[in-house]
DNA sequence: CGGATGTTGGT
DNA sequence: CCAACATCC
């Protein structure tokens, strides 16, 4: 893997000057960019580079920003203790200005970075390697986040994998085993530094502060940190997980996932140790920890499949895998939207759910499935919008793995869930509470309620609601849509959506070539604008004998934060005031400007998208104004526009969406599988989606790593 | 008891 | 979609 190109450049070159650029891989250990440099005995120069606008609308949510900027000191700690050196930090709008300037300005002839697969990165990098290319700069990427590079894992004809079980068996019965991780470096050592000064990075407002310190109290992020947390649960929870991962209350999980997206813990050092562990337990005939084993290594899968889609279909956080689900008629509301983030759907599960995730940036895997599943199938909202607002909340938001489950959710990935199977929050809610100790921690005001009542209060008799203190329509909101109604609605709209399908399949065959198709009837699913959250103006009614003390706002707070925030034992009485304001809102930077400088977009059909059949009147369903706005950029949000090459094509191009029928078909492809016949039509991509043609197609001074992994340019 | 039929879980 | 499991005659 990259680890043995060692062999190849590095060694000996004592004067080279070698930038490392960190971005979500804030780790020394098991860092192959990091260790490749320090083996240069040259001079190191570690950076980082805050751009956030690059991200466009996926500007980092508070928490994610809090985390990233402890983890960054943290980093900065490891490299001042590995000797002469630190964290050179940079604030600017364009990563790669940015380092090309560093490099100019400090006479460094290399750049060494690991690699990431979202399709943000994926086109920056690739320009960062022209671009330093072009200024005689030698660049070396690495594999430090994944088991196996995507291009790495293909069936047996060769083509990337569609659904994740047979990925999964790929990756765990590969010829060769993945990297073993790395040691941190003996030593870095920087030499003068005076020509890079850092930038103060911001990464919180005043608005943020306060909350921010309550994250402080359950989290601890850093690499070192991460390692702990590693630790603490290879030796604790893990050998539970097969029967405890069902529990609300986390303190069965592993909580490694934020650490997992800042890259501060090796995935394949996860691997090997729970390869470990698993080894152990087999040995000594423990079936169920084995089992334990198993699926947490699955978890690591999923996170490595997230990045394997998101490579092989870059537009997979906005743009349903499945083509007809293209069609479907989401209910664009933005009160339901609102309602359920403020947890008062009326269903205890998902209200308790939606409050946790509020209060404290995290949520059980489980309530993600509860309360995203409830928002799509329920409240029938885009699961885009959710998916934004989870990359708002999270803190452990990540774009690949976000996607990968939201997308599972809404029924638009070949092997996920079927839209139409409506999951009962009622009896979710006694698989996953069983006793209620869930929803009685998040919902106060249901506190007092019978284990009997408490994941369907509207049952209750009435003199059970009055012993407990719950006024149905008062303190605690009556279902906001019941599951009947949306059930029917849900047919309504599938039926809809097969008839939208066949008559653009249709169309199709009447001779229009492709490229109208599909994108001039759909438009793209855009975040609703500026939501005011507006929970001031509408605090819940809350008698005094109910058990809460009495707060501001009082339907958003929550009595404490407790073990499924964090370990520590530490009780944080929540006064979140705080996060009240600075909640993230969901709809917010949303504006996303297509750098034209970068690529060259082809813009069809940009206007049709004020078409508005996204909403309906059925049922219960009130829909307010609905303003469409062309928010995301042309180059990700439009199925029939690009992301078209400037010389022969380096840039990744989107193909336009097919006219295939096709349940089983991915939405940009026609007949068969997407990444196929869309590689075919677009090969010009495919040399820059699959890195290891790159590599061979452009030449001057690159190396490659070895022959295994095909190096990005590197 | 056994096969048809339904339900659940899984990514 | 499909396998495992339950339930029903």
């Amino acid at each position: 893997m990259s680890v043995s190109s060692s062999s190849m450049g590095g060694g000996g070159d004592a004067g080279v000057r070698t930038v490392v650029w960190f971005r979500r891989d804030l780790r020394v250990e098991d860092n192959p960019a990091l260790a490749a440099a320090a083996r240069t005995d040259g001079e190191v120069v570690p950076e980082y580079v805050w751009a956030p606008e690059e991200d466009g609308p996926y500007y980092p949510g508070r928490v994610s920003r809090w985390w990233l900027s402890q983890s960054l000191k943290h980093l900065d700690t490891s490299l001042r203790r590995l000797g002469d050196s630190k964290l050179v930090t940079r604030r600017s709008a364009d990563a790669v200005d940015a380092l090309i300037k560093l490099v100019r300005n400090n006479g460094a002839t290399q750049l060494f970075f690991n690699h990431l697969y979202d399709p943000i990165s994926l086109v920056r990098d690739h320009r960062l390697k022209e671009m330093m290319a072009a200024e005689g700069i030698i660049v070396r990427s690495f594999n430090a986040d994944l088991l196996y590079e995507p291009w790495e894992v293909v069936d047996d004809e060769g083509q990337s994998f569609t659904m994740f079980a047979p990925f999964w068996n790929r990756c765990l019965s590969m010829p060769y085993d993945p990297a073993a991780p790395l040691l941190p470096p003996k030593r870095i050592s920087s030499g003068d530094l005076s020509m890079c000064p850092s930038d103060d990075l911001i990464f919180e407002d005043d608005s943020e502060r306060g909350s921010n310190a309550l994250l402080a109290r359950a989290w601890s992020p850093g690499w070192q940190n991460a390692d702990k947390a590693l630790t603490a649960f290879l030796n604790g929870p893990l050998i539970h997980y097969s029967v405890n991962r069902k529990k609300a209350d986390s303190a069965s999980t592993s909580l490694l996932s934020p650490y997992l997206h800042f890259g501060e813990l090796s995935a394949r050092k996860v691997f090997h140790l729970v390869r470990m562990k698993q080894l152990v337990w087999s040995n000594e005939g423990n079936r169920a920890a084995e089992e334990s084993c198993t699926l947490f290594l699955r978890s690591i899968g999923l996170r490595e499949y997230s990045r394997y889609l998101s490579f092989n279909h870059p537009c997979s956080h906005e743009k349903p895998l499945l083509a007809h689900l293209r069609f479907f008629p989401w209910v664009i509301n933005e009160c339901y939207f609102k309602i359920w983030r403020q947890g008062r759907t009326g269903y205890p599960l998902v209200d308790a759910g939606m409050r946790e995730l509020w209060a404290t940036g995290w949520l059980h895997d489980r309530i993600r499935v509860v309360v995203s599943s409830f928002f799509v199938k329920v409240l029938q909202l885009p699961w885009q919008w959710g998916m934004k607002y989870f990359w708002d909340t999270l803190l452990d938001a990540d774009l690949e793995s976000d996607a990968l489950g939201w997308q599972y959710i809404s029924g638009s990935l070949p092997d996920g869930r079927e839209l139409d199977r409506i999951d009962n929050p009622q009896l979710e809610g006694y698989k996953f509470d069983p006793h209620g100790e869930y929803v009685r921690r998040w919902l106060p005001e249901l506190a007092r309620l019978p284990t009997e009542w408490i994941h369907h209060p509207w049952d209750a008799p009435a003199s059970v609601l009055q012993a407990a203190g719950v006024e149905l329509g008062s303190n605690y909101p009556l279902p906001i849509v019941g599951l009947d109604a949306a059930n029917a609605r849900l047919q309504e709209a599938l039926s809809e959506m097969w008839q939208l399908e066949a008559a653009s399949r249709a169309a199709m065959d009447n001779g229009m070539e492709e490229g109208l198709g599909d994108s001039s009837e759909v438009p793209p699913i855009e975040f609703p604008r500026e939501l005011q959250m507006e929970v001031d103006r509408e605090p819940a009614r809350v008698t005094a004998n109910v058990l809460t003390t009495a707060r501001r706002r009082e339907d958003q707070m929550v009595p404490t934060m407790t073990s499924s925030l964090h370990r520590a034992e530490t009780e944080i009485s929540a006064d979140l005031g705080n996060s009240v304001d600075s909640r993230a809102e969901v709809p917010s930077h949303v504006h996303f400007e297509p750098r034209t400088e970068r690529e060259e977009i082809v813009h069809t059909n940009a206007g049709n998208a004020a078409r508005t059949n996204g909403i309906h009147e059925h049922n219960n369903f009130q829909l307010p104004q609905h303003r469409m706005r062309n928010v995301l950029a042309p180059s990700v949000s439009e199925a029939s526009s690009g992301w078209t090459g400037r010389e022969g094509g380096v840039v990744p191009v989107w193909s336009p969406p097919a006219a295939s029928g096709h349940s089983e078909t991915f939405a940009s492809d026609e007949a068969d599988i997407s990444s196929r016949s869309y590689l075919d039509r677009h090969p010009q991509s495919h040399r820059l989606m699959n890195w290891s043609q790159l590599s061979q197609s452009l030449t001057t001074g690159w190396e490659v790593e070895n022959s295994v992994q095909p190096n990005l340019i590197g």
